[in-house]
DNA sequence: CTCAATAGCGAACGGCGTGCGCTAGCATGG
DNA sequence: CCATGCTAGCGCACGCCGTTCGCTATTGAG
C-alpha cells in the first residue's frame, strides 16, 4: 500500500494514464531539439530528458535512431505546402521548390542528415509530395517515364543547393556570430585560398552577401527553363 | 644504455627514424578506411590501429576529426581530373560533371559528409576545380558574376544527384545485398508506400532499374541545356 | 481476482572524441 | 663530450554515445 495522498492529482502520473510517450510526440520533440540546439545535441538521453524520460524508454516507440531520424525526416517533409490544385505546370512546380527549400533552411541539420539515411523517399509524406509533382510534370505533357526522370532532376537540384546552403547555415550559426562578423572574418580566409587563381580572386571580391534567394532562383528557372525546352 | 643487439636493423624502428606519420599518410589511410568500411568504421581509434599508431598520436598532424574530414574531402576531390585544355565550353563542363559523379560514386560517403562540414570548398583542389569552370563558363560569354551563378547551380544539381545516388548505394552496401537481391526485396516496401497514388505505383512498376548514368545525364542535359539558352 | 501484456526505467557494455602528462629520441649549443 | 629543449608518439582517463537486458509497476481482459 502506498502512504500516500488520496487524491487523483497526486497520484503518480506514469504507469499508463495514458501512454505518456507516443511516437509523435517523440519525433515532433527531435524536431525542436534539432531546430533549436543542432544535429550534434540530438541523443536518445538528451531527447529523452527534454521528455521528461529516461533514454531508453524511447525504444517502446521506436526502433533506433537511425528510425528515428527517418521518421524525422519525413515529418519536415511534411511542413511543405504547396499544393495549391489549378496551378499552371511550372508555376506549381516553382512553389514546390520554394517550399522545399524553405523547409531546408528552416532546419538546416536536414542536409546534413539526408546523405545519412538511406531510402528517406519512402515516407507518406514524401510519397504525397512525389505525387503531386509527378503530376504537374504530366499535366505539362511529360510522359510518366520521362516525368520520373525529370523530377529527379528538379529534386537533385533543389537538394544540392540546399546541402550548399545549409552547410553554410549551420557553419554560421555554429560560429555564434553575425552574419556580417562572419563574412568579414571569412573574406580573408577565402582570398588567401583563392589566391593562386586571378579568376577566383576577382569573383569572391566582388561577390555580394545575401543573394542567396537570387542565386537558388536563377538555377531553378534554368533548370525548367531546360525542362519546358524539352516540350518543344 | 641499452643492453640490445647492435645492429641498425635491431634498433627500435620508431622515434624520429622519419616521423612514422605524416598528415599525407594519415588522410590516405581514412580515404581507404572509408572505401573498404563506410562513414561508422572512421574513428580515431580504427584508423590509428590501421596506421600501427595510437589514437592520439593522430592529433600531432590534425586539429580535430572534423578538420581530418574536410581534409578527406579535398583529397578526394583530387581525383577529379577533367582538365583537358581546349575543350569547348558544354564538353568541358560535361567532363567536369561526369568526373565529379564518378568520384562520388567511388566514394559514397562523401555525400554523407558534404552536409556536416561547412566551408569544404577552401580547399586548394576544389579551388582548382572551380577556377577551371568558371574559365570554361567566361569562355562560353558569361559575366563573371553570371558565370558563378552558372557554376552554383551545376554544382548544386551534380552534388544533389550524388547525395541520392549515395544514400542508395550506400543502403545497398550495409545491407550485403546484390543490386538484383536488393531491388527484388524493396520492390513490395515501395509499392505499398506508394499505394495511396495511383500515378506512383504505375511509375515504381516501370521502373527499370538500373538506369542511374541515364537519369544522371538527363538532368545534367537540362540544365546545360537551360545555361546555353541563357547565351541567346 | 488473476494474469499476460506492456510502458518505462536503471545499470551496464563497448565504443567514441579528445585533453593531459609522460617518455624517448633527436638537434643544438656549449 | 654532455646538457638542454623540442617534438612525435602514447597510455590513461573523462564524459559522452547507442543500445541490451532484466526489473517494476500498471494496465485491460477473462
Amino acid at each position: 500500500m502506498t502512504s500516500e495522498i488520496p487524491s487523483v492529482w497526486a497520484r503518480p502520473k506514469r504507469g499508463r494514464e495514458q501512454p505518456a510517450l507516443s511516437r509523435e510526440q517523440i519525433v515532433a520533440e527531435a524536431v525542436k531539439l534539432l531546430d533549436s540546439e543542432g544535429l550534434d545535441a540530438l541523443s536518445m538521453r538528451n531527447l529523452g530528458k527534454q521528455l521528461g524520460a529516461g533514454a531508453t524508454s524511447l525504444y517502446r516507440h521506436v526502433a533506433s535512431k537511425d528510425e528515428l531520424i527517418e521518421f524525422v525526416i519525413d515529418e519536415v517533409y511534411g511542413e511543405v505546402d504547396a499544393f495549391s490544385v489549378d496551378a499552371e505546370w511550372r508555376a506549381g512546380l516553382t512553389a514546390c521548390a520554394h517550399s522545399v527549400r524553405a523547409m531546408v533552411t528552416r532546419h538546416p541539420w536536414v542536409a546534413a542528415v539526408l546523405g545519412q539515411v538511406g531510402l528517406s523517399y519512402l515516407g507518406p509524406n514524401v510519397m504525397r509530395l512525389s505525387n503531386h509533382m509527378l503530376g504537374l510534370f504530366e499535366k505539362a505533357g511529360f510522359s510518366l517515364a520521362e516525368a520520373e526522370k525529370a523530377l529527379s532532376a528538379l529534386l537533385a537540384y533543389v537538394i544540392g543547393a540546399g546541402v550548399s546552403e545549409a552547410a553554410w547555415l549551420t557553419s554560421l550559426t555554429r560560429s555564434g556570430l553575425t552574419e556580417e562578423e562572419w563574412n568579414e572574418r571569412l573574406k580573408p580566409i577565402t582570398l588567401a585560398a583563392a589566391a593562386p587563381y586571378p579568376r577566383l580572386v576577382a569573383a569572391f571580391s566582388a561577390a555580394d552577401d545575401g543573394a542567396d534567394q537570387d542565386a537558388f532562383d536563377y538555377g531553378l528557372e534554368t533548370m525548367l527553363d531546360g525542362l519546358a525546352a524539352k516540350l518543344t
